[in-house]
DNA sequence: CTTGACATACGAAAGTGTTCGTAGTAGTCT
DNA sequence: AGACTACTACGAACACTTTCGTATGTCAAG
């Protein structure tokens, strides 16, 4: 149960917010994602453990049977799946201009000078890693 | 018609498919943004012309009905949406950082060393306008 | 063994998004 | 006028997401 050949889909809203509990716990039970889950909003457990199903149906999680208690996990690291959403986006409303995204998120909220130059120093990071080394 | 007084939802996948239609037109009439869609996917015109319907009862366009065939128009600039739904993925799949987000939208695709010219004159420009101008 | 606590399974309702067929309306051409 | 064409309106089907209630199974304490 729970295979699906290849290409995982876009998690939804739910799923993400559960994927979000996954990737910050580690592999947890049922329990222990839906009490994460009410400390933000009120929701029956019986909720929590469809959506983690559901979720296991679709490859976005994989569980282990084993003991009584399930335990589940995400199946992709937070980061491949923030990569997925960013392109996805990106595609979809930005047209493929990686500019307008950042920009974007930018202004979407105030960001701090401190991170403005953590900013600059991603796109060094980057580009060493993309595009070999620095000036001598 | 067409009037909600504040919040205008999240578009959804076909809409903001439609929005980038008339993004990129200006107004027009259905016929000519369902032609703009069949150039990329089959469709029927009554489904564009469903999707318009419901988009101005969402506030999401504005409709102009003086002509038989009535103008749409995006209610809201493409850039502004562009901020909400970046601003939206942030906080739902990148707790709020920038920083993941942007990274996430680099290595999503190739980005070329031009690019990553403009994104720090980008990240400039923004530092100029939101905390004044540099040391003398 | 019975009870109570806690686990999974699952059907079904409610909400939303998407598509399309049909009906009706308005303008044009002969 | 009648036929033809292009437009809007709208109900309905279908799929997907999300939520919850109920049924059922398991374990341990008394």
């Amino acid at each position: 149960m729970g295979k699906k050949p290849s290409g995982l889909p876009r998690p939804t809203d739910a799923e993400l917010e559960i994927l979000t509990v996954l990737w910050s716990r580690g592999p947890s039970t049922v329990r222990e994602v839906h009490e994460a889950i009410t400390r933000r909003r009120p929701a029956q457990y019986t909720t929590t453990l469809k959506m983690l199903q559901i979720m296991d149906g679709k490859g976005l999680v994989r569980r282990d049977q084993k003991q009584r208690a399930h335990i589940y996990e995400a199946s992709q690291p937070r980061e491949r799946t923030q990569r997925q959403l960013a392109g996805d986006l990106l595609q979809r409303a930005f047209n493929g201009s990686a500019q307008s995204l950042i920009l974007g998120a930018l202004t979407a909220r105030k960001t701090s000078r401190e991170e403005l130059a953590e900013l600059r120093k991603c796109l060094d990071e980057y580009e060493q890693g993309h595009y070999g080394k620095e000036k001598p």
